[in-house]
Parts: C-alpha cells; structure tokens; sequence
DNA sequence: GATAATGGATGGAACGTTCAATCCATTATG
DNA sequence: CATAATGGATTGAACGTTCCATCCATTATC
C-alpha cells in the first residue's frame, strides 16, 4: 500500500475512535508505520492533511452517490435513488461522515466560502424539490428546508445505528427512506 | 459576576467560535479575565471542567424541556409541547448544542456507560411514543428509531438555520413541528 | 472601636510535557 | 552512481498544570 494511503487510513480511523482532537501526528505517523519526514514529504502541514482528506472524501461520497443515477425517473423515484445511496454510504463509511462533520465545523470558520458546501449532490435533490413542488407533490417551503428535513433524518438514524440503539435491516431502512419522502410530501 | 460563571461562559463562547479542538486553558483564562490559580481553585483539571459544564447544561436543557409539562393531555399534544420546547431552546442556547455534541462524543469513549444519555426527556417521549403505537396513531417501530427521526429533523432544521441557510419564522417553526408529527404518525 | 491576625481567593510566573515541524543520515530506486 | 524516498532524532513553541506572593474581607485581640 501507498504511503500517502496508509497517512489518511490511519488519520481517519483515530478520528473516528479518539476524535479529532485528540489525534496527535505521533499517532498517526505511527499507525500508519511511516516516519515524520515522510508525512511531509506528501503534506505540508498537519492542517493541509486534514483538508486534502476532507476534500478526497467529500468528493468520493459525492462520486458513490451520483454514480448510475438515472435522473429520467420521477421525483419520486429520483428521491429515492438519491437518499438509498446516502443512507447505505453512511452506513458503510461512517468513519468518514465523523471525520467530515468534526472538520466543516472548523472549515466553516477559516474558509466560510468554501466551493465543497455546494456540491453536486445537494444540486440533484434541489432540482428534485423544485419539480416535485410545481406537480404539487412536495411541500412549498424552501429548498434548504427539505434539504435538512431528508438529510437530518438519514444522518439521525445512522448515528442511532451506529451508537447500538437499535439494528437496521433491509426492511427497517426501506420504512425509513418512506419517512423521509412523507415528511415533505405535499 | 462570580469567577465560576465568567469561567463557564468564556468557556462555552470559545468552543462555539472555533471548536473544541482549538479551545485551550490561555484563551479561556483571557476571555474570562481570570488567572490559573483561580480555575484550579474550582476545577481540577480541564477535562473536569468541561465535563461539569456538560453535566450543567444537560441538566438545565432537560429542566427547561419538562418545565410546566402537562402529562394529562393526549399523545398529539404532549408531543408538541416536548419538541416545541426543544427547538425552542435549541434555537435559543444553540451554543451549548454545539459544545454537548462535540463533548458527548468524547464522553462516549472514556465513559461509554454515563447516565446523563439516560436523561428524562427521553423517558417522556418514550412514554409517549409507546402509549401513540397502542393507539395505532404512530408507526410501529423502535422507540429509539422514533426518537432518532423525531429528534433528528429538529436539530438538523436549527443547525441549518444557525447556518443562515435560511429563515425561520413562527409559522415554519410550526410547519416543522407538523412534519415531526406525521413523519412519524401510523 | 482601633489594630492585628487569619485564611481563602486571586493572578501570574515557572515548570515539565507534548506538540507540530525540521533536519539529516540512511536506504531504496532507476 | 545520481536522485528520490524514508524514518528517527531534534527543535522551539505551545500546552496544561503547579507554585507562590499578593490581595482583601472577615475574625480575633486588646
């Protein structure tokens, strides 16, 4: 494997067990089995690592969820496409939703404007919101709105999930994804 | 103002600025205008006092939840009444939302079994839900799950709005309550 | 009632530790 | 053999914590 792999594996499973302030370059170099001077050899700084990961991951979630969308289908059936694939790469990268929710709170006060913010995925279900709303089937509030109300439900119960508050089997998160489109159903 | 307050105020305001991670014991000192030997005097450590003010402000956002809460009304309206207050009080000390999230992963790492998550809110939307699926009014799953997607669209709505997403004006706090309520009704 | 003694509260200097980052000798690569 | 990659020792800065002199309200003494 990769050195630079091995930097952001080891980087990522210490945030998701000790947070991420409590991740120390020591840890990391040593977990990952690499020396300092290699560290910097790929990165310039601890923070340029951090941000290089969030920009890799963010981009990866987005990439797994657009991927195969057919966006020919109704608003229904878009949504649904859309909100499986979030729910199910949650589920299977949890480690990396802890790293990106623990650093956009930071990014957010360094670099406000940040592009990653508007990505490609909150445009495909703002476009669903907006045709959903002209054929009457989705409720009139604003976009951002529905956005949170779908996604904070999705996020919710994965981390309920993963906290062990309870199991999730195929027909459990099929009654979820159902709650989600009811909750903005006109 | 006692030194204990001013200490507990500097504290939470820096970690809402700039995260937990970036709070060290000089910015608190400076910001609450309070010398070393004077935090040692009422906390041991760092970590004791952060975890005091967890303890604090749990408790006083579950006193001001359950405060005036009128159990002999019926399952539709007691649910209002509980998530009203939560949005409300979410919305009004979201600085301290910030601080419990971030602290609480914490604590579930070094105290994964701490009481304070068996708090008495939950108990009575609990008791609500249960009493909601005997009547066949509320979806028949998990209590937790209920709780997960419940609690979930309202702290996902407010950290939206705190991100000046958008607006929210009393009659879309109350469109959201409504959504609380039938994305989980039977 | 005036003065001295007490003890807790306070702020800041000083301490050892831990951190991110640098430097450099050694090893791998082509 | 030249060049790049690597790991560990080293550095100075920043950290949490300790220590101590000072302050001040309260209490004791005469």
């Amino acid at each position: 494997m990769g050195k630079k792999a091995a930097i952001f594996g080891a980087t990522l499973s210490l945030i998701a067990e000790e947070g991420l302030h409590a991740v120390t370059l020591a840890k990391i170099l040593d977990r990952a089995d690499v020396g300092s001077g290699t560290l910097y050899n790929y990165f310039s700084s601890k923070d340029a690592l951090l941000y290089e990961m969030y920009l890799k991951l963010t981009e990866k979630m987005a990439n797994y969820i657009l991927s195969d969308y057919d966006d020919s289908v109704g608003v229904r059936l878009r949504f649904n496409q859309l909100l499986t694939r979030f729910m199910e790469y949650m589920i299977q990268n949890f480690d990396e939703q802890i790293f990106i929710e623990q650093y956009s709170y930071i990014l957010r006060k360094s670099k406000p404007d940040d592009s990653v913010f508007n990505n490609p995925f909150r445009t495909a279900t703002a476009q669903i919101y907006t045709e959903g709303q002209k054929q009457k089937v989705i409720l009139n509030l604003d976009i951002p709105i529905l956005n949170q109300i779908a996604g904070g439900i999705i996020i919710s119960i994965v981390k309920g999930y993963k906290s062990n508050k309870y199991e999730l089997d195929e027909l459990t998160k099929q009654k979820i994804l159902d709650i989600c489109w009811n909750s903005i159903r006109a």
